[in-house]
This record gives structure tokens, sequence and C-alpha cells, in this order.
DNA sequence: GCCAACGTTGGC
DNA sequence: GCCAACGTTGGC
């Protein structure tokens, strides 16, 4: 089977693309996700092997930053156990886990966004569900077409 | 900073 | 189980 596609979302206030390439042999996990139609792509969908556009939320200049890929299918997220942790949710338990993440790591940095505005202005990616208004799943799967199209934006800057 | 869109919560 | 109220996301 070959690999899916995927588009993960982050604010990079939060955790940008440039943490990632500052972490220990550029892996994190990606935890945090509280969302049910995203944890269930997590746990369900996105395996190891699969690949991932990186993408900048609420930032100057917003888009796709990179690649990453997924490098452990999902386990429980244990952030959601830690009670100092924003993401501590009450509601799961060790031993019936509600939410999941995966490990991520870094392929490359996109020496320039690829951003959102030339993204919606791009066919064949009319129907990519990142260009859809009031879009806001974190997790979402990208298309193969979809994904051609974007690597071939990125191949244009170099 | 505004606000539309959307997911979640909680009263009934 | 419905749905109004509320909170959050995220583009603009």
């Amino acid at each position: 089977m070959s690999a899916k596609l995927w588009l993960f979302k982050a604010d990079p206030k939060e955790y940008s693309i440039d943490d990632l390439a500052n972490e220990p042999n550029q892996t994190t996990s990606w935890d945090g996700i509280r969302n049910y139609m995203a944890r269930n792509l997590i746990r369900d969908e996105i395996k190891k092997g699969d690949k991932i556009l990186l993408y900048h939320s609420n930032a100057d200049p917003k888009g796709i930053v990179g690649l990453g890929k997924v490098v452990r299918s999902a386990y429980p997220d244990d952030s959601a156990l830690d009670q100092t942790s924003a993401y501590y949710d009450p509601k799961s338990a060790k031993d019936n886990p509600i939410w999941y993440m995966v490990d991520i790591k870094l392929v490359e940095i996109f020496p320039e966004v690829i951003e959102l505005r030339e993204l919606k202005d791009t066919r064949g990616l009319e129907k990519m569900m990142l260009t859809q208004r009031g879009s806001r799943l974190s997790i979402q799967p990208v298309r193969e077409s979809e994904w051609k199209i974007i690597m071939q934006l990125a191949s244009k800057v170099k």
C-alpha cells in the first residue's frame, strides 16, 4: 500500500517548522490534537511512512512551509493525562485513552512559503480542504493530484 | 481586532 | 436527542 498524503496545521507561535528542525533527530510527537475528526484520522488512517505537508496558520506569511513524514503510527497522547499540560483532558484515562498522536520527522523546509493566497489561486486546488472557506480541521487528507501540484509550486521557487 | 464558521457543551 | 449558547479557529 502506498503512502497516504496529509496536511498538518500548526500555529508557528506555538510550534513552527523551525522548532521541528531543532528537535533531536528532527523528530517530534504531534501531540495536543483535541478534535475528534482529526483524532480519527490520526488513530485510524495515518501510518508510518505517510507524507505530510506542514502548514503555518495564523502567521504572516501563512501557507505550506515544508514537508514531513510519519515515523511512528498512532499511540496514546500522554499529554492528555498530564494535569500540568495545556492539553490535559480529565475525560481521558491511561487504560482508556481518548487522544492519540503520531511521530513525525522533518523532510524539507521550503526556501519560500507557498502562501495560502497562491494555493487558492492555483488551478487544481479548488477542492483542496485547506482552500475551502471555514475549513478548520488541523489534520487534513490531501489528494494525490493536489500533492503533485504543490510539489511543482515548491520546485518553482528553487 | 473583527467576526464567520464550526465544534462542543449542557439544559431541557 | 435537540438545539441554543458558548468557545475556538483562523482568515482577513
